[in-house]
Parts: structure tokens; sequence; C-alpha cells
DNA sequence: CTATTATATGATCAACGTTCAATAAGACCT
DNA sequence: AGGTCTTATTGAACGTTGATCATATAATAG
């Protein structure tokens, strides 16, 4: 087999998705080429689609790389069963998180695959994993019951922390009296569960 | 002045948008090449380098039309008062829009300029004035008081709104049971409304 | 040592965004 | 009318991109 170097398919993976990540993390998702990956990979351009089935592909898998980062930050945030000091907790860390990895985080939205194509289950189960910490921070408000409720809160939470992100970090919120995203999201997140508290206990 | 067709400038301008957002709501922003724009209008290339300052630009004013449809549906929604219904309306009209015109809603957030550009001053008003509507829908909750939180509660539920709509859509909600955007967004409302008037009244 | 198999290559293609010298057609003046 | 100026329009040309695939090469098996 001719391995130019002595890479496994496995350190070649770890390789492309390294210096991928660092393309877009430094210059956003415009910057990934498949040329630039395999320059700096030390590879030519057909081992790429070696591995992956084409850049659509590989930008999949480094969104699938944040998703697993963003799990890691998430899930080392303490939960104390205070529903509303942990949610408060869980989106510090997450907005931190869009901050530090800007243009990672920004790529799970700015791209999508070619019209018909869907995402793979794999990804999709990702977004499971992150749902489910919202959804056992969120849990103590509804006392076990209602765990439809529950999963629609914790999913509406997650969106709407997502939108908040997302519009703040592109200032398309017009944000002009410097209303960062830490404002927005702590006005969403007292009186969601505010509200919800109270629809629950009825 | 060498007109091949009688088309002024405006005229120009117009027959580019119509045929960029013709290919943009029917196949997504990937499929909008500069080229097949000046094909659809019967142009040369260059001619639309004239019109605008590069595919970016013809992009952003791709979003700004569709900024403006927005507009024009969410300024249709008659207000009755009553924060709840129109709010409630207001976002039903949301979502409809971003299904009839998907591919363009979708534009909106997956293009973004690349580093170091900003957004024009004439796209923020853009967003301003949808703002507005919002506010307006949510004043009744504020007794005329705290203008600042009405303010920022009506940025909150804009972008809640967005991050619904968006993960929904592309089913980065990783929606099994099939809850559409508008359940969730009507748990939004509900209980972040039923928080504010907790909030505000005190 | 040979045959087989798996891998890596990079020239090649079509399509893209963008540029700009050349062109053509109006306007303006005499 | 004729000549000049100005300006809109053109499209060939350039560099770069994603993707392909015949070819070359190295490891493995017999």
């Amino acid at each position: 087999m001719a391995r130019r170097y002595d890479h496994s398919r496995d350190q070649l993976l770890e390789m492309a998705l390294d210096a991928s990540r660092t393309l877009v993390l430094e210059n956003g998702v415009r910057a990934l080429t498949v040329r630039k990956v395999a320059g700096e990979m030390g590879y030519a351009v057909g081992t790429i689609y070696n591995l992956f089935a084409n850049l659509d592909d590989l930008i999949l898998h480094v969104n699938g790389a944040t998703l697993d980062a963003l799990y890691d930050t998430l899930s080392d945030v303490p939960l104390t069963a205070d529903a509303d000091k942990d949610v408060r907790a869980l989106s510090a860390a997450y907005i931190d998180f869009t901050i530090t990895h800007l243009n990672l985080w920004n790529a799970l939205f700015e791209h999508s695959l070619p019209a018909g194509e869907d995402l793979p289950d794999w990804y999709h189960e990702k977004i499971t994993r992150l749902l489910k910490l919202v959804e056992t921070a969120l849990a103590p408000i509804f006392n076990g019951q209602n765990p439809t409720e529950l999963e629609k809160a914790a999913r509406v939470l997650w969106s709407s922390l997502h939108g908040i992100c997302s519009l703040a970090t592109v200032n398309k919120l017009d944000i002009v009296t410097a209303a960062p995203a830490l404002d927005l999201t702590d006005s969403l997140i007292t009186n969601y569960l505010l509200g919800l508290s109270q629809t629950v206990s009825k």
C-alpha cells in the first residue's frame, strides 16, 4: 500500500480534520479548500477524496467535531438541580463557546447540504446528545411529569439560544446600544422559565 | 451610451434582482452565479459588475429584498393591542413566510460577508424596521414604561423565533416526533410573555 | 520473485468570480 | 452632418476552485 508517509487511514482522517478545523477557525468556512487541506497535510488533492466523499462531507465532519467540542464544554458544567441556575450556567458556557470558537460555530449554520441531501444519523445523534443536557438541567421544573413538554421546552431554549447568539454575533440583530448576547439570553431564561413554572404547576 | 436593449440602470437592477431571487428561491444560494444571472437577463457577465460590486454585494441586495418582502408580509398582520394575540399572529405569519420563501429566507443566514466587512446601514435599517413591528405588538405589556426592556424583549422574541425556524427547517433540531416550528414558537410565546407580565407588573 | 491488491498521485476538466481593453452607441457641440 | 466625447456593454482572459481517474507505486500474499 503506497503510503508515502506512514500514516494510517485514521491518522489521515485526524490530520485532515485538524487542518480543516484550523482553517475554518482562523478564516471562516469560506477559506476551507480541498487544496489547502491537502497542502497542509503534505498530501495530494486526491487523497482527501479518499477520506471524504466531497467538500460537503468534509465540512460535515468539521461540524461534527465542533458539536463534540461543544458537548465536552457543556457537559463540564456542574449541575445543581436548580433549573434556573443550571440553565443559566449552560447558557453562559454556550455563549462563551460561540465566542472562542466563533468561525467554527458559525460554520454549523452557514453550511447547508445540497438540495435533497439529509443530515446523516451520526450527526443527528450529536445534536440529541446536546439537547439531552438541556433537558437534564430543565427537568426539576417538571417534577418528572410531562416528559413531552420537557422535551419541547429544551428544544425551545436550545434554538432560542442559538437564535440570539446567531443574530448577535453577526450583528444581524442591529445591536446599537450594545446589549450583548448574555443580556438577551438572561431575559429569555428568566421569563421563559418563570412562565414554565406557572403553566406546569397548575 | 451603448444600451443594447433599452433598459435604464434601474430596470437593469430590477432585472438582475428578479433573476437572482428566482435562482435562489428555486435552488438555494449555492445556485446563484453571476453567469446565470447575466444569461437570464440576456446581458454579458461584465454588466452585473456594473450594477453590483461583486457577488457578495448582489447577495446582500437579494437579502435586502427578502427583508422587504418579510416586512410587507408582517405589516399586513392586523394588530389588536392584545400583545399575546398579536405576537402569536406575527409569529404565524413569520413561520408561513419561512415556508413559502424557504430558500430566500435561508439565504439571509447562510450568507456572511468576507471577514472584516460589515453590513451596510441600509441593511440594518431594514432589520430595525422589522424589530419595530414586534415592539409595537409587544408594547401593551409594558404600559408605556421601561422602553429599554421593551426593546430587549422584542429582540429576544425576534431572535428566538429565528432560531426555532432556523433549526426546524433544516431539521437541525432533530425533530423526530414531528414537533413543527409552530408548536415550539407557541411554547416560547406563551411562557415568555407570561414571564414578562410577571416581571413587569411588579 | 511474482501477482495481487490497496493507496497515493497530479494532470485534466468544467465551472466559477473577477478584470479590463476594446467596442459600440448615445449625447453634445460646431 | 460630421466630428468628438462620454459612457454602457462586451466577452476573452486569468487564476482558482471541486472533482475525476488513468497511472504509478508500495505493501502483502502466494
